[in-house]
RNA sequence: GCGGGGGUAGCCAAGCUUGGCCAACGGCGCAGGACUUAAGAUUCUGUCCUUAGUGGUUCAAGGGUUCGAAUCCCUUCCCCCGCACCA
């Protein structure tokens, strides 16, 4: 693209900023406001994103078409580590970020400040609001513009929490959180913001299972509980340090590394002594559930740095525990020293205990084998592990030997033995990190025990209830999403909403320790915008939003004159603000990406419900998918990743617009590919150019001027239903291509007509205005209309302007045109003359007492044949006649009550036929004679005639 | 495993809810014609096979329902996404 055309954009941004037209106020008209989920303020984004921000802004655009006051507000999400992580990354000179940031022009004397967190933020602010938003010319209101670091809307999210503990749903109960020793908490992610080292390491929820063993515990840790039943022997590494440790009434035994681990999540341990592994070796100790005696044996394998070092053998399972097993008991020498009772070790089968699908009941037994794994320490037990484990979960059963658990799915048995064992005192928890995660300081990050973490409890079943009623009545896209919600609703249960650390975000009010985290104050915030133009524009400090203030103009809670004095905010103003309020909210459409439909919309949702009453719930969610790189993610290397200033340079911002808009249906991915938005750059010159052409038009008026009326105002017409649904693509369709398919077709039918044009341009212009509002705005000047079209209404489709029968004669003269082609084409004649049969009168007559049957439901070959061999002027044609009813009854069968009425739409052909021969012997060169069938002393050697019917005329080249 | 989505002509991609002008919108690509000194742009025509406008075979595969199915039902094969504390 030009650079014309970007100087062209700036052009109308700026005149629709300066009318001040995006900024939404309160007024009499009906409202909209739209959103779109807001951005993580992470860095840039690329073309992608901007996918569904476009969907927003043409829907919003739309709506303004219809009348609606539209608000559109837009805001950046803050909360987190990630600005926090850039910061610290520009902080220590990292190499790819400082590329990263360049690579996207980032001004070199912006590097110092961006070391500071909220720097980042607000750099980002800035750039996602003017290179991105106003870039694409949206008409957002950017005096409501508001991030999640500001003071004010923080305010008003302590006040969302303050509601959701009134409402009951705060609740608090002991939660495992990665923290370092000397720390405190940590965030463990792939960035790697706190610590040096780990970030993909997860949480793991490891069952001890507890060996009574004299008078002590052998604690074995398993990811596995519902394999107790295969237990045949217990292993200790006899090399490895453990510890006695008294917790309550108890001495468990545990290593070294997994007592200091326990220390940070159970009270009150004592450490009573050291002991070596080998001095464990050889014990009896009660396996728990089946209450077997087994015996302790040594293993290598055992790491005393995961889990409690100690481990439960179930050879039946475990490829691990299979292979020292079968050592073990091949290794004589090794029995002798640790003074084991040879006969017996040797004694020791596997015991089935899970079946699945493929395998046999002794998976780890076939799986060593199949991958020849013959000795303790080989590398590929971890895979084997892994693929046991994998298979066993999805698909395993547990079988007989599992006793009262028979039957269950390995998934359910895992859950309910362990519920079981933990009740009877026969196993407890503990947590681990899937790998050693090392804090920035140098010091381990371990998984601690938080007794008072808070919880938003969406379990609630009130809550749960009252959020998918209100989701039955909401407009949500697309339709499966609706169905789908429900289920996630249920599923949805309390989540941890606060964090300690290093957060940017909401201090909790019930305890300024706690962070607010980032998915639970994003829920709410839609309201916020409504009010967020006062805090902006300083008639409102953010301190003097308190609980009260929030409580009146949300809730109607409250005095207007109590709260003023108390706050300071006048009682007009407090009024101003209630009002506004009520006029904006409920929220007519959260549009989001899809990854929001797991957790973001539904706690949308369900924060509504919880503090909001019934009239103030939203209304509308609309669900769209990605632009994709190829092969997945954009990328550099295979394109979609250049900057979005670039793209709007290289491509034009409108065309950009339709390419979102048309390129596929909202609810499924899109490749990036350049060609193809390359294709909408020449739609829209073409679009363009085609308008130009045709307001330059000056001639007379003609039989297409009604045809080509009837065609847009009839596409007006559709694009109001389609819009009812918000189906941008099919609105693009419509304008983009259809309609100027139909202006093509006016021009070569020879239409020409300047007061046509005129109209054409009421009906057509407005509606390109959502989604390429720039050419339609140059277009709109160009045509001599006043104002901007971006605030005119949607045109309303005068009184007989849409005429079908109009529409049907030019459909039959088009698909006349393709017959003829056809017969050309095949018989390769080149034409000196064409001349056309409309059928003979009693052909009409035929047809006519046809759609009355049809009419009546009684339409059948023998009843046709019958009604219309009756009359004479028909009879007289003999087996043509019938012929025909034959055919025509067989066809009309065969069509739908929209097909019937359309073929039952008829007009003269004749007379049609005869204003078109200029323009066919002009498309054909060659002389065009139209003719009625039976018409005497017609050259017509191959009696072509014969073979019109109505609405389909017969062809005779030469 | 649970939940969800999908497989449409060379490619991308509509249609499927409400079965019937559906051989299947549209775009891209390709081929040919026009315009042009030429190129580009534009425009027209064609693009499953066959053919005086007909007929045949198609919408992952195989069954079924129906006068009639890309559309509804069943089975099979293949692909993708989410499963949480991450926005």
């Amino acid at each position: 693209m030009s650079v014309r055309s970007s100087e062209m954009e700036a052009k109308w941004q700026e005149r629709w900023y300066s009318a001040r037209i995006n900024e939404a106020e309160r007024d009499e008209r009906p409202k909209f406001m739209v959103i779109f989920a807001y951005p993580g303020v992470t860095g840039y984004l690329h073309v992608g994103h901007m996918r569904g921000y476009t969907y927003v802004d043409a829907i919003a655009r739309y709506k303004r078409l219809e009348g609606y006051n539209v608000m559109f507000p837009v805001g950046t999400h803050a909360t987190g580590n990630g600005a926090i992580s850039l910061a610290a990354r520009v902080s220590r000179g990292d190499r790819d970020t400082i590329e990263y940031l360049c690579g996207n022009s980032c001004p070199l004397d912006m590097l110092e400040r961006l070391k500071d967190p909220i720097k980042v933020v607000e750099f980002f602010n800035d750039v996602y609001v003017n290179q991105y938003w106003k870039r694409f010319g949206f008409l957002s209101d950017w005096r409501r513009f508001t991030s999640t670091v500001n003071p004010d809307y923080q305010m008003f999210i302590r006040w969302q929490f303050r509601k959701l503990m009134e409402r009951g749903l705060l609740i608090q109960k002991p939660y495992f959180a990665p923290a370092c020793v000397s720390h405190g908490p940590v965030a463990i992610d792939a960035s790697e913001t706190d610590i040096q080292c780990g970030g993909c390491a997860e949480t793991v929820e490891y069952t001890m299972l507890k060996f009574r063993c004299e008078d002590m515990y052998l604690m074995a840790a398993t990811l596995r509980p519902e394999t107790v039943f295969g237990q045949t022997n217990f292993w200790v590494n006899p090399q490895a340090d453990y510890v006695k440790v008294r917790i309550g009434e108890e001495v468990w035994v545990v290593s070294d590394a997994a007592y200091e681990k326990l220390t940070y999540q159970k009270d009150g341990l004592e450490k009573l002594g050291s002991v070596k592994g080998d001095e464990l070796i050889g014990l009896r100790c009660i396996a728990p559930m089946v209450h077997r005696e087994i015996l302790t044996l040594p293993a290598d394998f055992c790491d005393p740095k995961v889990g409690t070092g100690l481990v439960t053998s179930v050879p039946s399972d475990s490829p691990d525990d299979w292979i020292s097993l079968r050592a073990l008991q091949r290794d004589e020498a090794t029995l002798r020293r640790y003074g084991l009772d040879v006969e017996e070790v040797r004694a020791i089968r596997p015991i089935p205990i899970i079946e699945m699908k493929g395998w046999s009941t002794l998976p780890a037994v076939e799986i060593t084998e199949r991958m020849g794994i013959e000795a303790p320490g080989d590398p590929r037990l971890e895979e084997a592990k892994k693929l046991v484990y994998k298979e066993g979960f999805h698909t395993g059963r547990m079988i007989e030997s599992s006793g009262e658990y028979a039957g269950l799915s390995v998934m359910e048995a895992k859950e309910r033995m362990k519920q079981v064992m933990i009740e009877a005192g026969e196993a407890d928890l503990m947590y681990d990190l899937s790998e050693e995660v090392i804090c920035r300081c140098g010091e381990k990050v371990v998984i601690k025990k938080v007794d008072d973490q808070w919880f938003i409890d969406y379990a609630n079943s009130d809550l749960t209830k009252a959020s998918r009623e209100q989701a039955k009545g909401m407009d949500i896209f697309p339709n499966d999403y609706l169905q789908n919600i429900h289920g996630v609703l249920e599923w949805f249960r309390e989540r941890a909403c606060v964090r300690q650390g290093n957060w940017i975000g909401t201090r909790f009010p019930f305890d300024e320790k706690w962070i607010i985290e980032a998915i639970s104050d994003s829920t709410l915030y839609p309201l916020y915008y409504v009010i967020s133009k006062y805090a902006n524009e300083g008639s409102v400090r953010a301190e003097q939003m308190d609980e009260r203030f929030f409580d009146l103009v949300v809730l109607d809670r409250g005095d207007y004159s109590q709260v003023s004095a108390s706050t300071g905010v006048p009682e007009e103003l407090l009024h101003h603000i209630r009002d506004d309020v009520h006029y904006w909210y409920p929220l007519d459409l959260n549009l989001g990406g899809k990854e929001h439909m797991t957790v973001h919309f539904p706690a949308f949702l369900m924060n509504h419900v919880a503090v909001l009453p019934r009239e103030m719930l939203p209304r509308g969610i609309f669900v769209n998918w990605y632009i994709v790189g190829k092969g997945g993610k954009i990328s550099k290397s295979k394109g979609g990743a250049q900057p979005i200033p670039g793209a709007a340079e290289q491509f034009g911002v409108d065309a950009l617009r339709l390419y979102y808009a048309h390129i596929a249906s909202p609810f499924a991915d899109v490749e990036w590919d350049n060609e193809a938005v390359e294709s909408y750059t020449a739609r829209v010159e073409k679009m363009e150019r085609t308008l130009l052409d045709l307001m330059a038009l000056d001639g007379p008026a003609s039989s297409v001027d009604d045809w080509l009326i009837s065609r847009m105002a009839s596409r007006v017409r559709r694009i109001r239903e389609l819009m009812a649904s918000y189906d941008l693509r099919s609105m693009a369709n419509e304008v983009y291509f259809e309609a100027f398919n139909d202006l093509r077709w006016y021009q070569r039918r020879g239409g020409c007509h300047a007061e046509t044009v005129t109209r054409v341009m009421d009906l057509l212009l407005p509606l390109m205005m959502p989604i390429t509002p720039h050419m339609a705005e140059e277009l709109w000047e160009a045509s001599g209309r006043s104002g901007m079209v971006s605030i005119t209404a949607l045109p309303q489709i005068g009184e007989g302007e849409i005429d079908l029968t109009k529409e049907r004669a030019e459909d039959y003269l088009r698909a006349l045109m393709d017959d003829a082609n056809e017969i050309l084409k095949v018989t390769g004649i080149r034409p000196t003359r064409i001349t056309l049969f409309t059928p003979a009168p009693w052909k009409y007559s035929v047809l006519e007492t046809a759609m009355e049957l049809a009419g009546r439901g009684e339409l059948k070959v023998p009843a046709l044949t019958k009604a219309v061999m009756s009359r004479e002027e028909v009879r007289c044609k003999g087996k043509e006649a019938s012929d025909f009813a034959r055919k025509l009854a067989e066809e009309m069968m065969k069509r739908s009550a929209e097909g019937l009425g359309r073929m039952g739409r008829q007009f003269d052909e004749l007379e049609f036929l005869r204003s078109c021969t200029d323009f066919l012997s002009r498309e054909y060169g060659c002389t065009v004679e139209v003719h009625q069938a039976e018409e005497p002393d017609v050259n017509d050697p191959h009696h072509k005639s014969r073979q019109a019917s109505p609405g389909r005329p017969a062809i005779l080249v030469e």
